[in-house]
DNA sequence: ACGTGCCGTCGAAGCGCTTCGACTATACGT
DNA sequence: ACGTATAGTCGAAGCGCTTCGACGGCACGT
């Protein structure tokens, strides 16, 4: 009834119970003949190798720990995305996914995972610029890789989304469609001082494509909500009335955005173009119209964390991996060609 | 430099290897002061306990699986929220939580995971009306618990949720609201035919409360998007004109509903009423106007079914446990008074 | 005084596997 | 003929823990 054991199948082929490992493992050569009788050993008995005892006796677990954020206001359809591919990519390389939610200054409860010597290696999702758990984990030596990246990954792997490139694309697109004023809308200031790497880099990048392509950055913090969106554009352009587009990091402000604009009497994409960065399909088709948006590639960046961590896991001479990927342009309804700005009737403030 | 053992901690307090473990279980009285000695070692040393040690010789690994299904359209801001919550009850009970895809019907994949006795139990996700991984689970004789339920959860242990309470409600807010004609908006009929018990469950629920409330009820099946929503919507409101208000399980169709009732001219909540059923916040903050939506506690409900499995790990009386929840109601800008349909402007209909 | 408990502790036997050293048999070069 | 590799196998020693049986005390009852 209970699980057959190792020494079980070794009987039913007349070996011993480390030839039967051998054969299993490939570790050492096992004749032709000899495999075959142990194979078929196994499947008459429905064998399966017993995950814990494998894992004491070699000292490696084939589990890894997938270390995500608690309770940020964040976890949307882009992170589930990430879990869902890393989950996959791991069980295609036989290894095991343990979600592990962690503040992230929650570092003794990661000293305490890790120390438990249940995981080969960690996952660590949602890194900040200046990070506690990379700290710790360098020092006590586990193997890990990130989604996402601090300021200096000098020597650590990663995989990460290219936000640089991702808002200069954004631009690039704006300004090809004509638009010659263009704002970019971020997170809060508090998670852009906190070191949020998506905040920071898309902000610095927004701000060297603008230079580049000749316009004066505008941009904008504002809270991850409709009502901070709609109030922060309103201010926007009564600050900036010549703005025509719109470039957004923050899917919930966008929302106030767009409310806030047909509210006034705006209609989008002609009085407006709004671009959404960073933003999952299933986010940018529920808005009227649906957001033309930068769409990352979660699924595949889950994968590639997993993959880098479990080569540097198995591999003996460990190569360093660091991955940007950009995001892909969609466009949807949410972008046009500039307006006039002059020409386009005022925005009829939204009373409470 | 690697980890401590209990061996060294016993050394260090002066006290055989099982005191240790008798001291760190409670498995057998130890006195106040060797207690002490040993903790005192424990953390000089910073020990942590080797779960896969601890786990081989105790037969109770401390790991839970989490069935997920692989790659539905669906999984959702909801689905993140009950993997979340299922992650941390998993954490504050002791427990590991790992990530298992499966598809639903694959079973043999389920069978070779449950065998490498790496997890005490297994907490399936999404399950159907007729759910072979259910089967193959009592087969097995593996402890699992379910976040949904089959259609006769006789003797098995669920947290689900109480989708004929929430249709009821729906209606409920719908008929006081001064609504006579009410329609609801389904899932595709692939995913009813297939079992899928929210969608089978509600639409029960929703025939019951319509008659209930001496409706009519009136049903549409759509498929999963927006533009499947606009199409549902403008047949429906041809046969039907008299409809004022949409009871909706389709997330995704309800956008379309609500872009084709906008460019045929209507406004909502003023010609048309749509609460949306089973719907988190982080979508129905979405759209314009903001969706008044019954929200499942899903947190709740993935915390419910970590903590039920574990109790049934346990306990050594097994007792069953099995939770309807109800959603909230959450009153946002998508619902109000009935409106006279004879006064309402006709739809005018949508170019492609 | 002497059993009879129970408390507190110890040593040893596993849990199911990997891995090391050793051994046999065959194949090779010289 | 001899050493010497190499393929193929075996037995045994762990991996770090739990748990069982045993045993020396000390407090009881009588």
């Amino acid at each position: 009834m209970s699980a057959p054991t190792m020494q079980e199948v070794a009987k039913r082929a007349n070996v011993a119970l480390s030839t039967v490992s051998y054969a299993l493992n490939g570790t050492r050569p096992v004749s032709e003949e000899t495999r075959l009788r142990i194979s078929r050993a196994m499947s008459d008995l429905g064998y399966q190798p017993h995950a814990l005892a494998r894992g004491l006796a070699s000292k490696r677990s084939h589990i890894i720990a997938l270390l995500f954020p608690a309770l940020p206001r964040g976890l949307g359809a882009t992170e589930l995305e990430f879990v869902t591919g890393a989950a996959e990519a791991a069980q295609r390389c036989g290894y095991h996914l343990v979600l592990w939610p962690t503040e992230i200054h929650g570092v003794s409860e990661l000293q305490q995972l890790v120390r438990q010597s249940l995981v080969d290696g960690v996952l660590v999702m949602e890194v900040r610029l200046s990070d506690d758990r990379i700290e710790l984990l360098r020092q006590i030596g586990v193997p890990f890789s990130m989604i996402g990246r601090p300021s200096d990954p000098a020597d650590m792997s990663f995989a990460d989304i290219d936000f640089e490139q991702t808002t200069r694309d954004a631009v690039a697109y704006l300004v090809q469609l004509g638009h010659r004023q263009i704002a970019f809308l971020n997170h809060s200031e508090e998670l852009f001082n906190a070191g949020y790497g998506a905040s920071v880099r898309a902000a610095a990048g927004f701000e060297q494509a603008a230079r580049d392509a000749g316009l004066t950055p505008i941009t904008r913090f504002c809270g991850d909500t409709a009502l901070a969106g709609q109030e922060v554009f309103e201010e926007l352009i009564r600050a900036h009335p010549d703005v025509t587009a719109l470039a957004s990091m923050n899917e919930r402000a966008t929302v106030g955005v767009m409310q806030a604009a047909a509210t006034g009497g705006w209609k989008i994409p002609d009085d407006l173009s709004v671009v959404s960065l960073v933003s999952s399909a299933r986010v940018a088709e529920m808005t009227l119209p649906p957001l033309t948006a930068l769409t990352p590639q979660s699924a595949e960046l889950g994968r590639l964390g997993v993959e880098t961590l479990i080569g540097q896991l198995e591999e003996d001479h460990i190569e360093l991996v660091q991955r940007l990927l950009p995001c892909r342009l969609v466009i949807r309804g949410s972008a046009g060609p500039s307006p006039d700005p002059a020409r386009r009737s005022p925005l009829t403030a939204a009373s409470d």
